[in-house]
DNA sequence: CCTGCTCGGTTGCAAATCGAAACCGACCCA
DNA sequence: TGGGTCGGTTTCGATTTGCAACCGAGCAGG
């Protein structure tokens, strides 16, 4: 990954990366169409049962119920019975679904960014201090931050091909 | 957002958050499809012209033609001229385009951890050191990386309704 | 017992979107 | 003249979506 400024000064290092081995893309084999990152969105917010998600999103119910079933099999969420009679399912966060949430994060923070023009609808704070977080790529070895210029892409141990 | 750990305790802090004045739902407006978040990361790995991300990808033409567009049309990508004769163009990366880094960063991450078994494919290291980097929340005021545990979120100055 | 209501879906169908392939115009080369 | 490249557009059948109707288990009121 390489980020090149507006002016377009090609930083590129990494070769030629092939698709079938990029993790961006099996990512968003799985969450990647129109409904699935609102659905949990909504869960992390906290909704969690189908009737609350339906009403809050306005997706159509057999819809809501394929990606619904889509995230439990992936297992991004578990189904968790709240009563008997009739018996009653509620979602909830996986670990592999709540490890999405710097995903939402970074999305949240572009969106406030470029299409909020009046501030953020929505701020994250410290909990012990209240201040206004931040999302921030750092170097655990320099334990410093590191800006996007001085991100560079190398292939990993998982790089099969090329 | 609020993340809330396997066991499901309830974290939410936050009422109710009406989902149109919501950025990650602005965001997914434009980003959110099948196909436009893997064109990008095309564009960030270095590819810029038409027939170069059509190969990559395996996309159709019409849809790689339409979603290059939009992507024009909503100032993430520009179309600029590398030829005359005839008039060729290729696609860089915006201001806008390339703050969208921290996304592609944080779907590639997830990624890596849930699908990539072998390790992953492509690391991201620090240019001057080569250590592979992090991606995480940080505090600005108290100077230090916060944890999903002790993230919090209020409404901020951009939320109209509710 | 009968009627109506909630919840969490499923089914059916029309409309929108997608994907593959054909085609196109401007230009190059032989 | 004939073919090839690049960056698309057009066409058309297949897939996916959105809407609305329906459903079954249970509950509540009369």
């Amino acid at each position: 990954m390489v980020v090149r400024g507006a002016a377009g000064r090609d930083e590129a290092v990494s070769e030629d990366i092939d698709a079938d081995v990029c993790s961006i893309a099996s990512t968003l084999d799985i969450i990647g169409d129109r409904w699935t990152l609102l659905i949990l969105r909504d869960v992390f917010r906290g909704a969690r049962r189908f009737s609350e998600i339906q009403a809050d999103l306005g997706i159509a119910k057999n819809l809501l119920s394929d990606r619904l079933s889509r995230l439990v099999d992936h297992e991004l969420l578990e189904r968790v019975p709240y009563q008997d009679r009739p018996v009653r399912y509620e979602y909830r966060l996986t670990q592999k679904g709540a490890d999405l949430s710097p995903a939402l994060i970074a999305l949240m923070r572009w969106g406030d960014r470029w299409y909020a023009a009046n501030g953020a609808p929505t701020v994250l704070v410290h909990d012990r201090c209240g201040a206004p977080l931040d999302q921030s790529v750092t170097c655990p070895s320099c334990n410093e931050i590191v800006g996007p210029g001085h991100i560079r892409s190398r292939p990993g141990p998982g790089r099969t091909r090329t």
